[in-house]
RNA sequence: GGGUCUGUGGUCUAGGGGUUUAUGACGUCGCCCUUACAAGGCGAAGAUCGAGGGUUCAAUUCCCUCCGGACCCA
């Protein structure tokens, strides 16, 4: 055998880590590669990155995620686009504000706001630096000169100018409000940072009494509401209470400061096979409560106040927590002999999702931005945009068919970008900075150029360089924005809003939103909100929405159930020679699972073949492995045989005598290409894969190689043409599943990088294509494997030899055009 | 408790009223060193298309109920 080019034997992990610490290291490189260019004339197509949280691990599932993300990425590329590529990390949270306050023992009140942000910063530049580690490891093509965070002052400002925005045009308000509050981390939560834990509670039947005696009996979970009691309710239709209707009925527990009888009125709500079918409204126990008092028009108690204590309406359980004072009402309840029976039960909970804490509904002056007036709007707007999965679509209609109260934008935190407000010392005016300044109202005065705006009016009445004296004491918003104020900018922030107009004008709607399927209802929505709210647009041309990651039997993976699977662990796997192992808990026993060698070409090779965009996927290192590697392999050794021949000079112009059976493989890769060419531009991962995994695996080696081996030992020029054409080409298609394993061989087989190859592989025909010979060639294809595979088979069971010859085998009809082709590749005589 | 999505050999997947005796891959089993590749080749076995009911001349495909999984909501 002549010296192949390609020299190693086999693709390795090994090999695969030296290309890309080659790749990540040779800055000037990268850039020229991956940097976004909007000056290169080609048409932009901008990604809106999910900007990962950085909490220490990165999830393997939203690890693979990214990884197809990227294939998007490298195969718009291919078709020729200035792909923008972001990387963003979104470091604002409370989550970080945990972490902080878990790791020194010490909760973030107690701490100088200044220094507690230092903590925080620091620690999340940590995590952050693992994160990019993790995404060059898995051959993101992202630009990461222009990194950007969340909670810099270039990002800040961003969402700092919208609110402006959106404040100066009426569409920002603050009001007081119900609002979901977590008492423990004394802050404001919206609706979907809510989750519910089952806890068992108990349910007390007390005896209330109407003005003349009579007994009526209310079911409750929460007895030391009644001092916030509104109003009782029954259904319309039980009879059973329609003589009640109209009565007034007292508290059964004394009050202060308030009347204390309620009256008995009807409401639709009301569950009558609940308890007794009487329900007690306080503001507030429940999102119904708030809203039977708005539907009412009853004006609400405070009950609960921030520190999640009771307030002086609680008469002698004012200051107690509410725990204390649900057990000492009860406790006075019977002793007064008006309890008729308590019974335990299971109840879902309402706690934080971040804190696990019960939540309560409490009047607070917060921040919100609108949303209900603008739903019809935005139903049309979406129309425009294209769902990958299409059925996916139906998450965002759902979430928006549930939507009936504005979002609460403000919370009571600290690590997140502050509200850029400050009010004037008589309260009715405000200060807002100019827009693309990052400011921190807490700690600092207003920057110059700051506009000063009646409070309720919003009316600009002057600047505040020069009104500054007469506003008097002026004070800063304390509050600062949800994190979801924050990322649902990214879209806006990475096409150039506001800092790069002229890119902006061409790269909005974003091109593309991917994104996980749980966080449809606020990443999804929230951006298509503010897109709406901003620039009457829908946010994106297209939304890709993929699957989750799953455990090996298909749940979720999590620290509780000790199914976890670390995405370091699999990129790294077969690395130095280290295998992989990895101890999951399955449903009945802990497996132990086991693979020699994985990296990140497998891994993204196993996800573009494995799952459909939008299914969920099991992730199981030893499956991905065994289905997937052989793969590599097998690519790997079709080029590696290739390279042991010439190169021809031209591999762009075609021979004109090329053999018949050369003809036919190259009208076969036509139509691989094509079909290829088309689910790139779908957007279609799985069909380019496996469309060239099955040509690539199967026909091309199997029989075409096998079919002119002989030639090319001979010399043969077109056969030699004919297969680095083919292997050259399909490298290029292939490259945005296994950058770094096509980079390698193209690079040394041809010269140049496939992942540079920015035009999707041309036919190898050019203008002479000529479809219906092709048509005529391939519709032999089905019977030369089937010739192949008898004669192969007949072989066999003659115990003859591959490469003996065999006699009396004759050639069918269609395929006579084939015949020497045929007769010198299996030595028929 | 409700909504949405989903359920195809051991595993993953294609298909979407009749050309289906259901596609392909991995795994399994048997045989084979064949001038790139045993990390390969040839061949075989393996599925009442989650369960039950309905619509239809015909259902894996459409509808309903139930069961399992996921996401979301109360």
């Amino acid at each position: 055998m002549p010296t192949p080019r390609l020299t190693e034997k086999r693709w390795s992990v090994d090999l695969e880590k030296k290309i890309q610490t080659g790749h990540s290291e040779n800055l000037e490189e990268y850039s020229a590669r991956y940097g976004f260019n909007p000056n290169s004339g080609k048409e932009i197509f901008v990604i809106d990155t999910p900007p990962p949280y950085p909490s220490g691990t990165w999830h393997i599932g939203a690890v693979a995620q990214y990884s197809m993300i990227d294939v998007i990425a490298r195969s718009q590329r291919l078709l020729g686009k200035e792909v923008y590529f972001p990387w963003g990390v979104d470091r604002n949270g409370i989550n970080i504000e945990f972490t902080v306050e878990k790791n020194t023992k010490r909760k973030m009140k107690t701490y100088d706001r200044a220094e507690f942000l230092e903590l925080c910063k620091q620690t999340i530049e940590e995590f952050t630096q693992a994160m990019r580690n993790t995404a060059k490891r898995v051959g993101l093509s992202c630009d990461f000169d222009r990194e950007y965070l969340t909670d810099a002052p270039d990002y800040r400002s961003v969402t700092q100018s919208i609110f402006v925005e959106l404040f100066k045009n009426g569409t920002i308000i603050e009001d007081l409000r119900p609002n979901i509050y977590d008492p423990v981390e004394g802050t404001t939560i919206a609706d979907a940072e809510v989750e519910r834990l089952s806890r068992k509670t108990q349910l007390v039947d007390v005896i209330w009494k109407l003005t003349d005696g009579t007994e009526v009996i209310i079911s409750t979970t929460r007895p030391e509401l009644i001092c916030a009691c509104g109003v009782v309710v029954v259904h319309p239709d039980d009879q059973r209470y329609k003589h009640l209707v109209g009565q007034k009925i007292a508290l059964p527990i004394p009050v202060s400061g308030r009347e204390k009888y309620v009256e008995i009125k009807t409401h639709a709500s009301v569950k009558s096979d609940f308890g007794s079918g009487v329900l007690m409204v306080c503001s507030f126990g429940d999102q119904n409560d708030v809203a039977v008092f708005r539907e009412l028009g009853l004006s609400p108690f405070q009950a609960i106040n921030l520190e999640g204590r009771m307030t002086e309406i609680a008469g002698q359980w004012s200051n107690m927590t509410v725990i204390e004072a649900r057990k000492s009402i009860i406790e006075y309840l019977v002793n007064n002999n008006l309890v008729d029976k308590i019974e335990d039960r299971e109840q879902e909970v309402p706690v934080s999702e971040r804190g696990k804490n019960p939540v309560e509904i409490i009047l607070l002056k917060e921040w919100y931005v609108r949303q209900t007036h603008i739903q019809e709007r935005m139903r049309e707007l979406i129309e425009d945009i294209e769902f990958h999965p299409p059925r996916n679509r139906q998450f965002l209609l759902d979430w928006m068919d549930n939507i009936s109260i504005d979002w609460p934008i403000s919370r009571r935190r600290w690590y997140h970008t502050e509200i850029p407000i400050w009010y004037s010392e008589d309260q009715n005016y405000v200060i807002v900075p100019p827009s693309g300044t990052y400011v921190q109202p807490w700690k600092e005065d207003p920057p110059a150029g700051s506009r000063v705006l009646a409070r309720n009016s919003r009316e600009d009445v002057g600047s505040y360089d020069e009104m500054a004296t007469s506003l008097g004491q002026i004070t800063g918003e304390q509050k600062v924005f949800d994190t979801w104020m924050d990322s649902s900018n990214s879209n806006l922030f990475v096409s150039g809003y506001l800092n790069h107009p002229e890119i902006f004008e061409q790269a909005f709607p974003t091109a593309l939103r991917p994104q996980g399927k749980e966080i449809v209802r606020t990443w999804l929505y929230y951006t298509l909100l503010k897109s709406a709210l901003l620039l009457d647009k829908p946010g994106f041309k297209h939304v890709w929405i993929d699957g989750l990651g799953m455990d090996p039997w298909g749940r979720k993976m999590s620290k509780s159930l000790g199914n976890g699977i670390d995405a370091d662990s699999v990129l790294e796997c077969g690395a130095g020679g280290r295998t992989g192992s990895w101890k999951v808990k399955g449903p009945e026993k802990t497996v132990n699972l086991r693979a020699n060698k994985i990296g990140s070409e497998c891994f993204r090779l196993w996800k573009a073949c494995e799952a459909q965009v939008g299914d969920d996927f099991h992730i199981n290192p030893e499956e991905i492995e065994q289905k997937y590697f052989g793969v590599l392999t097998k690519l790997f050794n079709v080029a590696r045989f290739a390279s042991q021949f010439d190169v021809p000079n031209d591999l762009d112009s075609r021979p004109n005598n090329l053999n018949i059976e050369d003809e036919w493989i190259l009208h076969e890769f036509t139509s691989i290409l094509t079909e290829v060419k088309q689910a790139w531009t779908n957007l279609d991962i799985y069909t380019a894969t496996q469309a060239l995994k099955t040509f690539g695996t199967g026909i091309l080696p199997s029989h075409y190689l096998e079919m002119v081996k002989s030639r090319l030992y001979d010399g043969d020029e077109n056969a030699a043409w004919t297969i680095h054409r083919i292997v050259r080409d399909f490298l290029s298609a292939f490259s945005p599943i296994c950058p770094f394993f096509t980079h390698h061989i193209s690079t040394t087989i041809y010269g140049r990088s496939a992942v540079d190859v920015d035009t999707f592989p041309d036919n190898p025909f050019g203008a002479e294509f000529d479809h219906n010979k092709g048509e005529i060639l391939r519709n032999k294809t089905h019977d030369l494997q089937s010739f192949n595979g008898d004669v192969w088979n007949k072989k066999k069971s003659n115990g003859i030899s591959l490469n003996q010859p065999i006699s009396g085998i004759l050639i069918p009809e269609n395929l006579v055009d084939f015949t020497d082709i045929l007769t010198s590749m299996h030595s028929l005589e």
